[in-house]
RNA sequence: UGGGGUGUCGCCAAGUGGUAAGGCAGCGGGUUUUGAUCCCGCCAUUCGGAGGUUCGAAUCCUUCCACCCCAG
């Protein structure tokens, strides 16, 4: 329980259903008891959601364990220029973890969240599909979980839309029916991102340079930023240049310069194929090259791609460019509803065919 | 020091006598369980300063200032 309304619809459909229901609450973060901390609240909202339930209500904190497992691979990545995406290592590595762990401990002989998504049982095993709410489908972010753990999961709304969930709250009269969705880096928060990074890793300033090594500004770190980003690089109009947007396309992390190019579409925001870690497989592993389709962002559209293997490890070559194929992101598989697994994206391969006109090598994007 | 040019929002930039376009950046909000993208809204009573002409000036005149270029 969260104290958010998709885990208090969750809890009370799973009594409709019949089961013996106990609400567990986490509190992973107590780095600071800030203005942007709302645990407290939270945890007060999912007391209130257990008594009008009219279910006992435990209250952990994994805290140490979110720091080692989930937070410093965060810290780390970001130092080494990447993106990470800690909420896909959460569901990994804490609540279908050792919060799952826990629950058994507690005697629990199935474990259930509040996430949009579903569990498919087939003569083969346990599957996860995509919710049915494709606009709040949190597949994405479950994809690298432990799939022994799908057989003990329940998502009780993964077959709802959000706005029917809001109404079950509401005519289930639970108290927090017209709490806001809440966003950012689960158990975190949001909070304004690099002043919250600062604390951790500090600025390192640098050049800001177009494609042509044109130097047009300064950055404060390049872990600060990701690709295909727009916002807080601060370069105002150029003379002589178009009125486009600047958007971050490459970090240079040798000599700490941030490359960047202007227009949404600019050919170097785009990725046409790219390297991933070994893959993680929710089901049996398929046999390469596998056509499925490949979601490299959390709400990206889904593209059509062909995964393969190489002397080199595993690559995607995707039937459409990609804006933002950014390392350190997910890429995760679907056939389908199904969510097949996924991968790390390690290296974005560029889409300009690799033999280029000889006058004019192409140029050198690191990352 | 001569000669030429330019000074309009943080940046780029329209406007050349009729009462300050637009873009970028920034800020605020929406969307969003990463970080982005995206969408909406806000953002110069004032045009380098001071005088003057005019019913009316960013636009004309005078003067001062600053910067740039060519001379030197």
């Amino acid at each position: 329980m969260s104290g958010g309304v998709d885990s208090a619809v969750a809890a009370w459909r799973l009594l409709e259903r019949g089961y013996r229901v106990q609400g567990l609450f986490m509190s992973n973060w107590d780095e600071d008891d800030d203005a942007y901390c709302t645990t407290a609240e939270d945890f007060q909202d999912a007391r209130r959601v257990c008594e009008r339930l009219a279910i006992p209500l435990h209250k952990v904190s994994f805290a140490a364990e979110y720091r080692a497992q989930v937070f410093e691979h965060f810290l780390a990545e970001h130092r080494a220029g990447r993106t990470p995406n800690p909420d896909v290592l959460c569901n990994r590595q804490i609540k279908f973890g050792v919060c799952l762990q826990y629950a058994r401990r507690l005697g629990a002989d199935r474990f259930a969240t509040g996430h949009y998504a579903r569990v498919l049982q087939t003569p083969s095993g346990y599957q996860l599909l995509r919710g049915i709410d494709a606009a709040k489908d949190q597949s994405y972010f479950l994809h690298s979980i432990d799939p022994a753990a799908l057989s003990l999961t329940l998502f009780p709304i993964g077959d709802l839309t959000k706005q029917e969930v809001r109404r079950l709250a509401r005519e289930a009269a639970l108290p927090v029916f017209d709490k806001k969705d809440s966003t950012g880096i689960c158990f975190i928060g949001e909070r304004p991102f690099q002043s919250f990074l600062e604390r951790y890793l500090p600025a390192q300033p640098g050049a800001i340079e177009t494609a042509t090594g044109e130097v047009i500004g300064r950055h404060q770190g390049l872990m600060y930023y990701t690709l295909g980003q727009r916002h807080g690089i601060g370069i105002g109009g150029i003379a002589g240049q178009p009125e486009d947007p600047w958007y971050v396309a490459a970090k240079d992390l040798d000599r700490n310069v941030l490359i960047v190019v202007q227009g949404s579409e600019h050919p170097l925001l785009l990725g046409g194929s790219f390297r991933v870690a070994p893959p993680h497989w929710l089901g049996t592993e398929p046999r390469l090259p596998l056509e499925c389709t490949v979601r490299v962002r959390y709400r990206q559209a889904d593209q059509p791609c062909t995964v393969r293997q190489d002397a080199r490890g595993t690559r995607v070559t995707l039937a459409a460019p990609q804006r933002a194929i950014t390392p350190g992101q997910s890429a995760v598989f679907y056939d389908g509803e199904l969510c097949l697994g996924g991968a790390v994206i390690e290296q974005v391969l560029p889409v300009q065919p690799r033999v280029a006109p000889r006058a004019a090598p192409p140029l050198r994007m690191p990352i």
